[in-house]
DNA sequence: CAAGAACCTTGACCTACGTCAAGTCCGTGA
DNA sequence: TCACGGACTTGACGTAGGTCAAGGTTCTTG
């Protein structure tokens, strides 16, 4: 790093500004505010399949995603493993372990190369306190997420796998507006484990949706063939 | 109520008072603060088995238990149940659907006859911004739901009935201090709501504790005869 | 106190889904 | 070009746990 020449060096530090920027919750901070983070934070480089934190770690402060993607996860005792969250750009992680407990409750990993920002507690406290807007924020941040895990709980406990995979096909069908081709840009296992199941399970739930004329796929790719049919393997019926 | 004569009227104030008080949210207001909150919002009763909101509804804005108890549930397709939360005296719910969407994520009634205390939206938003502490209270309110929410994701995905099950009774024999003595304080069938089960199956778990010797019982009451074998239980071994 | 109505348990049965074991089909790198 | 590993699929199988039905026990309430 030390080897790198400056103009490298700032396009890397302009690069975190607009990061930071990027970040929801500082969306409303001036330039000089986010400077100021900047400075106060340290950068981290992952490689895919670097670990982050453990779960039972203590936790040391705030980490926004600069690059790459993360996923947060529980281990069972028998080795498997249930998604709680994949976190792109801009998004946070460990602000709820800053509130609530001196420990991490998940553990987390780079799902591809990445870089992370790590803020410390008391800065990050620090910037709340100033600023009550960035408070607002991290509330609608938390609050989405809570959403995000009840639905998840009432589709762990309530919904069959095939259920959660038609739901999910329709959300990404209609975020991408697309022609009805969805490119799923995580790994069949890896969508087995934020749906609470193994790829064996998984790939079953696929067929099922072929089978009924849902859709068609060939990899990673997925054609929405029957709206109406996805809909009503959503809902079970 | 309107028939009822002023001293009880007053007491009921009072009593009030104590609740918002005995919030955590709210423990650090003054007595002025609280009056000005207990004035700017109503009261409701709710008989036992009331709503007090369906999902779907739209969130008018912050409830705090004054006495009684509710649960928080979602419903499946098919009719059965998921507890997400069972709220006590002093706990609020409805913050997270201020910050994160118009509706209530999940339905709400009363377990047992309950008086709730309803703050309109904006004047809790108000309170917020005029008092940081109360915000930080909600931070961490927020963070420990998500933290017990991430582990009835983790207990739903990753663990059987009966590991919930003794884990739970740990923690209950652990907080009342006991003399391995736990008296339930809801019906089994709810029990078997917050695990994400029916009540057959939390019944056949509670035999399983019995066979291997790590628990007694007798209605709702139940010995603790072998930690060691309940623990055991809890990680699955 | 009697009579419901909840609540709880037990047995028989069924099914969704996890596990184990073989594949197949890539893409990458020597 | 081959081979190796990772991603994915498929089949056979076992089992946790959900459903249905029946019966017992404990609370409510007239």
């Amino acid at each position: 790093m030390i080897s790198k020449p400056p103009l490298e060096a700032s396009a890397r530090t302009s690069e975190l500004r607009s990061a930071l920027h990027g970040a929801k919750l500082f969306e409303n901070l001036d330039d000089a505010q986010i400077d100021s983070i900047a400075r106060r934070g340290r950068r981290l480089r992952l490689d895919r399949g670097q670990t982050l934190f453990l779960e039972g770690d203590s936790a040391q402060g705030l980490y926004v995603i600069v690059s790459g993607r993360l996923k947060v996860y529980k281990t069972s005792a028998r080795g498997r493993h249930q998604i709680l969250l994949l976190l792109v750009q801009g998004e946070t992680v460990g602000e709820a372990a800053m509130f609530a407990g001196e420990t991490f409750p998940a553990s987390a990993e780079a799902v591809e190369a990445a870089e992370v920002f790590s803020l410390p507690r008391n800065t990050f406290l620090e910037v709340i306190r100033a600023e009550p807007e960035v408070a607002m924020r991290l509330l609608s941040a938390l609050s989405l997420r809570m959403r995000s895990f009840a639905s998840m709980i009432e589709d762990l406990s309530l919904r069959e796998v095939s259920e959660r995979l038609a739901s999910h096909l329709l959300r990404l069908a209609s975020e991408r507006a697309s022609t009805g081709t969805i490119e799923l840009d995580v790994t069949k296992a890896q969508l087995a484990a934020t749906f609470g199941t193994v790829p064996e399970t998984l790939s079953r739930a696929f067929q099922q949706l072929r089978k009924i004329g849902a859709i068609e796929m060939s990899g990673r790719r997925i054609w929405v063939k029957d709206r109406e049919a996805l809909d009503r393997a959503a809902r079970g019926v």
